[in-house]
DNA sequence: TACATTTGGATTGT
DNA sequence: TCATGAATCCAAATGTA
């Protein structure tokens, strides 16, 4: 039987748990936004309400341009561990709707794939009250809305959600795969972003129809074979991958900018300490050890620069941690004259925690 | 030489 | 000074059998 998966995108959610807790915000401009260390309104927006979008304010837009366009708007500083806990209900809501626990995939803090084949016997218009009844009982016990698309694969699912919002249910059959696509400029395609779009306006494509009917080889050649090969299929209408419990990320890290920019050893070791707390915090409760850190140089010209290392073994070990961030930051500081502007650090190469230490750790 | 791992930059999308 | 931050992907460099 042929597939029909669901993707669920909740509508500008952050913002919209915001109104859920604070119905005073309800019929005013909401906007989440992600503060820097830098001054009142240093830092770029996350998301932002239909409202404020009338006003122009868009996700990563600084929030200095974001207040500038509407004074009036209410700004709020983005609570991501809330988030992470309502999302972890929508997520169980959704997760009871899929044929099974495993046909079952989150994406994302606010988007997840089901694979419904089975509960709708491969019928769409049963696919389509499914939706309807998903975005009502998540309406209902969570008090946010969602946009549902359903397709024949996750592709064809997930560009279904998006084309209408918000809270809005698009069903595509896969007789009219192709055709949903044809007309959309290529920067739409869920994968293609500002560098690819670029790309391939160089090539003379600007639309998906055009995509399609453009030489494999040559799309091989300009992006490599995994990238060029999927750009064919992906504007066919074509994916193959299954919809699949994500396992854990496989890498943690933390990056935040200094309050201005700097070369200033003591500003840019105490942030990273702090960094590093914020990883190991969650090496800790993820109960894993790592192989490798990385540390990230943003300079002030916006150059970005990383080094890692991988130890002998793994680890979960603050100090090992430390030391080896504090040297690689130590060697930015040496090879560049520039400013720091943003740091980072970040493990992975992660282990499961085994409760003991092996014996390479002595 | 072929394959595996490491490293660092590039890309996405918010 | 307008400019967040997390994660993945990919290709080149390096290591190993």
């Amino acid at each position: 039987m042929e597939r029909v998966i669901i993707h669920v995108d909740m509508d500008y959610f952050y913002a919209a748990i915001e109104e859920r807790e604070d119905p005073s915000l309800k019929g005013k401009a909401v906007v989440v936004c992600m503060y820097s260390n830098r001054g009142e309104s240093g830092g770029a927006v996350s998301t932002s309400n239909y409202i404020a979008r009338e006003a122009g304010i868009r996700s990563a837009m600084p929030c200095k341009l974001a207040r500038s366009k509407d004074p009036d708007a209410v700004f709020l500083p983005v609570r991501k561990p809330f988030y992470e806990d309502v999302s972890a209900n929508v997520m169980e809501i959704l997760r009871s709707n899929a044929d099974s626990e495993e046909a079952f995939e989150k994406i994302s803090i606010d988007e997840a794939f089901l694979d419904i084949t089975e509960s709708c016997k491969g019928d769409y218009e049963t696919a389509k009250e499914i939706g309807l009844r998903i975005k009502e009982e998540v309406k209902e016990k969570e008090r946010i809305t969602c946009s549902v698309g359903i397709g024949p694969n996750k592709l064809i699912a997930k560009m279904a959600s998006s084309f209408r919002k918000p809270d809005g249910i698009t069903v595509i059959g896969p007789e009219d795969a192709e055709g949903f696509l044809k007309p959309m400029p290529v920067k739409k395609l869920w994968g293609i972003g500002k560098v690819t779009e670029d790309k391939l306006s160089e090539m003379g494509i600007s639309t998906v129809e055009e995509l399609a009917a453009f030489d494999v080889m040559e799309l091989i050649s300009t992006f490599g074979k995994n990238k060029g090969m999927w750009l064919k299929q992906a504007a066919s209408g074509i994916d193959d991958s299954p919809v699949k419990e994500r396992t854990a990320t496989d890498q943690i890290g933390r990056m935040a900018s200094l309050k201005h920019d700097s070369r200033n050893e003591n500003m840019i070791f105490s942030l990273l300490e702090e960094l590093m707390d914020d990883v190991m915090e969650k090496v800790r409760t993820r109960k894993v050890s790592f192989r490798s850190v990385t540390v990230t140089v943003i300079f002030s010209n916006f150059k970005t620069s990383t080094k890692s290392r991988t130890l002998n073994h793994a680890v979960n070990d603050r100090d090992i941690l430390s030391q080896n961030a504090r040297e690689m930051m130590s060697q930015f500081l040496e090879e560049s004259e520039i400013n720091f502007r943003r740091i980072g650090v970040r493990v992975d190469n992660l282990h499961e925690n085994t409760g003991q230490k092996s014996l390479f750790d002595f």
